[in-house]
DNA sequence: CTGTTAGCGCGTTCAT
DNA sequence: ATGAACGCGCTAACAG
């Protein structure tokens, strides 16, 4: 079948030993040696086994990378510049690993599942892209998975969740985290300070960390400017929450649900920029013009969101930075940062979709 | 360290034979005995080596995909799939496998540096998206590098690019390529119905299968009507086609190129989607209204596609259902279409970015 | 510098 | 139905 490097060996008149050494090059070999075994491996074209080197040296070429959706350009872009790193230097020895993508849907039990696998393959590290599900088992769940892994000497990358709760701190899990809240918080304010009071919000799914740390920041906003919840405007805010997906789907459904719950509103903020472009929709068949009649904002700032017309306001994330950096994490090419955590500032980008209201500027 | 089949073997006071037969279920064991090992294993953790089994069993939980870049959406949604028919199932014994995604940027180099990779790993199955380039060294390393995997058991599938060059025919290769000949034609004859008679293109990198597909269609719809390349009209034609990369920033230099060319121009192809909205970007910037001015189509029909505006003129590839199909395929779910080869159909779909040129509606 | 030996953890014969 | 023994292909001690 398959040449072995026992084939090699005998084929350079040498010891398996000696062939390993060659390949590995972490031992002296004599030149000549040396040539005749490279001559060998090439007349043959021997290709290494990865796992049975990875069975006797308990090393793994693999590195775990979870995500939602690969086809979401948010997760997408993480999950390239992720691979990036990770496979960087491919060619070399020891050079590169190979990144194993996993989309989980969103789905807690699939993370799961996934993680097991990659322990299956006792994978050299795992990365866990977008924000994490917020519930009390599944978050034990994880954590104890994460435990082994990492006790197995898996390196634990978070990136663009938060870090495990303090009682679980003890891992050794590193953290690139986004700065969700304030970048929400700066895009409510830049809102109100053209004039908006009625704010419609189109929220991501329940119990998610992005979830909750943007709305978070919404409402702070409003709080801070006096539309606390215990104000009328404030409880109108309320009202105006409204959640769904991550897709344009929703985004379109849930500015159909806004506008059925008023009708006055001149501003809506969305879960992400595909959701706005949903929303954008949505509020163009209703006839409704942007930023003329309502303002739309979005978040992550997206390749696309800067072609749509209007062009979208939006937050900011340096998501190739930021999975570039959890890439060099994972491979063990950059020192952690203190406390293990690395929050990623978001940046407010003010384009076309918004405006003050109608009824302000007349 | 890690618990091993030798320890629940031990815990469950059986041999790690029998042990080994109740997790893989193909040898009978009895209820009793299987309900012990069951328990050992749930009581320690275990987790099976998934190298060690793979190289016992010669066998490999792994399938390689090589993508140009999963942050373009267009392999995004390919990897997206692909990966959920190569992952289907993955809680059920040999249900699913781990998709190993591997950018290749394009690059020659790369993609033969991943396949040995992945034949390292003895991948179960390597599926090869996108166009291919086209040189003939090239062509002759990845079909040898194919035969190899493939003579090791390797499912080889290609998604998105033309089936290997008859010669090789000989080698187990499924494809699922794309009509983008059909495509392109159908689009420049869109446009030359709606009376455009000088029709910039923006092709893809040169020496690309995807490339030279899309421009023989274009080409040939030309000369069907009369505009061959050896009529005056077709040698402006020929002039009008500039070649760039499958981003952005190409399509708005090559915009600002064609319109130096000839500023009379009324219609602009891009090679993709992605490259079309940099034209549009461009011909905003000089002052020109898309499809008033100008009429911009593109290719692939990517989910933004729709939602620029005006919205794209596009042809359609259907990804998901191509990506799963060749997911369904190297994973042998499915039996490979006669001769190896199926054909993605591909569908114009026209939208608000084309139109009648200004000078034939006045 | 090189060969010999002993596993890595599991699947799989061959016995029983 | 179960256990003992061997080998998958390679790396890592240990000699020499």
């Amino acid at each position: 079948m398959a040449v072995t490097l026992a084939d090699v060996a005998a084929r350079a008149g040498v010891s398996s030993a000696t062939v390993s050494r060659v390949l590995n090059g972490n031992y002296p070999v004599a030149g000549s040696t040396r040539e005749r075994v490279q001559r060998a491996v090439a007349e043959l074209d021997y290709v290494v086994n990865g796992q049975a080197r990875a069975l006797a040296a308990a090393t793994s070429d693999l590195v775990g990378v979870l995500v939602n959706d690969v086809a979401d350009p948010f997760f997408g872009i993480l999950a390239s510049a992720l691979q990036g790193e990770i496979g960087a230097g491919a060619a070399e020895p020891g050079g590169g690993k190979l990144a194993v993508v996993c989309n989980t849907g969103g789905s807690p039990e699939a993370e799961l599942t996934y993680l097991t696998l990659l322990e299956r393959q006792r994978a050299a590290g795992v990365v866990l892209t977008g924000g994490a599900v917020e519930s009390e088992r599944h978050t034990a769940a994880v954590s104890s998975r994460l435990a082994r892994l990492a006790a197995s000497g898996t390196r634990i990358v978070l990136c663009g969740r938060p870090p495990l709760a303090p009682p679980d701190e003890t891992l050794p899990v590193m953290t690139v985290t986004f700065d969700n809240r304030g970048g929400a918080r700066r895009l409510t304010e830049h809102l109100l300070s053209l004039g908006h009071r009625r704010i419609g919000y189109v929220a991501g799914p329940v119990d998610r960390t992005t979830t909750r740390h943007r709305l978070e920041g919404h409402r702070a906003a409003l709080a801070a400017h006096g539309i606390g919840p215990d104000t009328d405007a404030g409880a109108i805010s309320l009202r105006l929450t409204v959640h769904g997906g991550y897709d344009r789907e929703s985004g379109y459904d849930a500015a159909l649900e806004l506008l059925r719950r008023d009708p006055e509103l001149t501003a809506v903020v969305a879960a992400n920029d595909t959701v706005a472009l949903g929303v954008c929709a949505a509020l163009r068949d209703r006839g409704l013009s942007i930023p003329g009649d309502v303002s739309v904002a979005g978040f992550d700032d997206l390749p696309f969101s800067g072609d749509a017309s209007p062009a979208l306001t939006t937050v900011r994330i340096p998501l190739a930075e930021a999975g570039a950096r959890a890439g060099r994490l994972v491979m063990g090419r950059q020192a952690p940062p203190p406390g293990g955590v690395a929050t990623v500032a978001t940046e407010l980008m003010v384009r076309g979709s918004t405006a003050p209201p109608a009824s302000s500027g007349s």
